[in-house]
RNA sequence: GCACAGGUGGGUGAGUGGUUAAAGCCGACAGACUGUAAAUCUGUUCCUCCUAGCGAGGUACGGAGGUUCGAAUCCUCCCCUGUGCACCA
C-alpha cells in the first residue's frame, strides 16, 4: 500500500474539522504509516441508540471516508455495549438504558444506511461487546482505578449536574471509560467524534497510555446544528433530517433552514471545496445569486447523495409544484378509511376532524379540530372552517394541513 | 437509618383550599408576510363527544389513601432525587 504524501493527507484530513489533538502526533503517525506502508486504524464509535441515522451522523462519517480515500483503515464501531449504557453527553438528565433487543434492531438499520457513505469493503465492522462483554468484575475494577472522580467530573455535563445537584448515575461515569477502553482494545491511532465527543475521546487516550499503549489522535467535527439553526441536529429534537427519509421531504427540509445555515450544511454535507462555498457566498451577498437557487442545488446534491441524481430531480420538482406554485405535487402519500369509522353521527357526511386524526394528519381529534377552527385545514384545496364535511363514500381527496398533505380514499 | 429541601403540562417555572385544564417564558403547530426561507406579527398548544358553542363530559400537578361541599394546594403512608449527619462517647 503506498500512500500520498503527509502534507496532502494532512490537509485532506484538516479540512472540516473542528479540532485535531495533536496534530504533531497525527503528522508523526502519518510519517511512520507512510514509511511502513502500514495504514493508520481509524475508530469512530456510534451509539445503536435511535433506530435511524440522520445527516448529523454524516458529517462523522464523511470524514471517515476520508481516511478511506487516504487508504488508512476505518472501523465502525457499533456500541452495543456501550449503548446499554447510553452516553450522557450533551444531556442534563440521566437516560434509560437501552434493551439488548432495541439495540440490535438498532444497529442492523445503521449498517444498511453506512454504506450510503462508506466503502463496505474497506469497512472493518466490529461491536464493543466483543470486548467490554468480557470483561468480568475485576477487569472493571481495575478499569476504573485508572481514572479519578475529579477527572471525571471535568466533563462539563457531569460537572454541571454535580453543582446543580441534579442526580448523575454511576454507571454514566462507566461510559467515558468503556469507550476509552474501546480504543485500548482496538489499538486505535485516531478516533473521531463530534465535539461533544471530545472529553471521552481523550479519556481513550489516558486510557491507552495507562495500557502502555501509544496514545491516539483524537479528531473532532463540528456538530451540525438541526433545521432549527440552534440545536445539534437530533431525531428528538425534532430537528433531524434521517438519511432514509423520502426524496420529496428531505428536500422540502432542506429547503426549509434559514439562508445562513445553509453555508454551513454545504461545508459539512457536500464535497464543494471551501473556496467554491466562498465564492457563491460572494455572489449571493452581492446580488449576482439569489440564495434559493443556491439552497435548491444543496438540496439537490444531498437528495442525490443518499437516493438519485433522478430522484433529486423528480423531488425539486415535485417541491416546486407544492409549495412554490401552491399545487399537489405527482407522488403524495395515500392513507385509506372507511367511511363507517368517520362517518357524522346522522350518516350525512363525515367528519373532517375525525378523518385527519384518522389518517395522521393530526396527532388527535382534538387537535384536528382546533386547526379547523383556524382555518387551517384544505379539502381539495378549499379550507373548511366546520368539522362536518359533505363527503361520500368511495370519493377521494387530497387533504392538506400546513405543509402536510395527502390523498385519501374514502372505502364504503 | 435520621434531618432538611425537592418531585407541577414537551421543557422551564408560577401557583398553599374554590371561575385553576393550571400564569409567564421557551419549544411545537397553524395563519399573515415571504423565497414553504430567516426575522416579525397573530392564533393554537390534554383527550373524547356533539347540536361546533367563550358547549358537554373525562382525565391531569410522583403514587395510594384520607379530611372537605370543594385539594396541585391540608393530613397519613409509600416511592424517587439532592444535601447534611454518621467514627473520634
Amino acid at each position: 500500500m503506498s500512500f500520498a504524501p503527509v502534507d496532502e493527507q494532512l490537509a485532506y484530513i484538516k479540512k472540516g474539522s473542528a479540532e485535531i489533538v495533536k496534530e504533531s502526533e497525527l503528522r508523526a503517525k502519518l510519517e511512520k504509516s507512510r514509511a511502513s506502508g502500514k495504514p493508520l486504524r481509524v475508530k469512530a464509535g456510534f451509539d445503536p441508540t435511535a433506530p435511524d441515522l440522520h445527516l448529523g451522523h454524516t458529517v462523522l462519517m464523511r470524514k471517515l471516508k476520508h481516511f478511506q480515500d487516504l487508504g488508512h483503515t476505518v472501523i465502525f464501531l457499533i456500541g452495543d455495549f456501550t449503548g446499554m449504557i447510553g452516553d450522557p453527553t450533551g444531556r442534563s438528565a440521566t437516560r434509560p438504558p437501552l434493551s439488548p433487543e432495541e439495540i440490535k434492531r438498532n444497529a442492523k438499520t445503521y449498517l444498511a444506511q453506512v454504506f450510503k457513505i462508506l466503502s463496505q469493503s474497506k469497512t472493518e465492522i466490529r461491536h464493543n461487546s466483543e470486548w467490554l462483554g468480557r470483561l468480568n468484575g475485576e477487569d472493571w475494577v481495575r478499569l476504573a482505578a485508572k481514572f479519578t472522580v475529579s477527572q471525571m467530573l471535568e466533563r462539563e455535563d457531569f460537572h454541571k449536574r454535580f453543582l446543580e445537584e441534579k442526580p448523575i448515575a454511576l454507571h454514566e461515569l462507566l461510559y467515558p471509560l468503556a469507550q476509552g477502553y474501546d480504543s485500548v482494545a482496538l489499538q486505535a491511532d485516531v478516533e473521531l467524534g463530534g465535539t461533544d465527543q471530545k472529553f471521552n475521546l481523550l479519556v481513550g487516550r489516558e486510557l491507552q497510555r495507562a495500557y502502555g499503549q501509544e496514545s491516539q489522535i483524537v479528531l473532532t467535527m463540528p456538530i451540525l446544528e438541526g433545521l432549527d439553526g440552534v440545536q445539534k441536529m437530533s431525531k428528538s429534537l425534532n430537528n433531524a433530517v434521517g438519511i432514509n427519509e423520502p426524496p420529496l421531504e428531505m428536500y422540502g427540509k432542506i429547503m426549509s433552514i434559514s439562508d445562513e445555515m445553509m453555508w454551513r450544511y454545504y461545508e459539512l454535507l457536500t464535497d464543494v471545496s471551501m473556496a467554491d462555498i466562498e465564492k457563491t457566498q460572494r455572489d449571493v451577498a452581492g446580488g449576482q445569486v439569489h440564495p434559493m437557487s443556491v439552497k435548491k442545488e444543496l438540496a439537490r446534491r444531498i437528495v442525490a447523495d443518499f437516493h438519485s441524481a433522478d430522484a433529486a430531480t423528480r423531488a425539486a420538482n415535485d417541491w416546486a409544484k407544492q409549495f412554490q406554485k401552491d399545487e399537489v405535487p405527482e407522488n403524495i402519500e395515500e392513507a385509506t378509511v372507511t367511511f363507517a369509522e368517520i362517518a357524522n353521527k346522522d350518516g350525512e357526511g363525515v367528519r373532517l376532524d375525525k378523518l385527519l386524526a384518522r389518517v395522521g394528519l393530526a396527532q388527535s381529534v382534538s387537535e384536528a379540530g382546533r386547526k379547523i377552527k383556524e382555518k387551517a385545514v384544505s379539502v381539495d384545496g378549499q379550507v373548511v372552517p366546520h368539522p362536518v364535511v359533505s363527503l361520500k363514500a368511495g370519493s377521494s381527496v387530497t387533504l392538506r394541513i400546513g405543509r402536510k398533505i395527502k390523498r385519501v380514499v374514502i372505502r364504503p
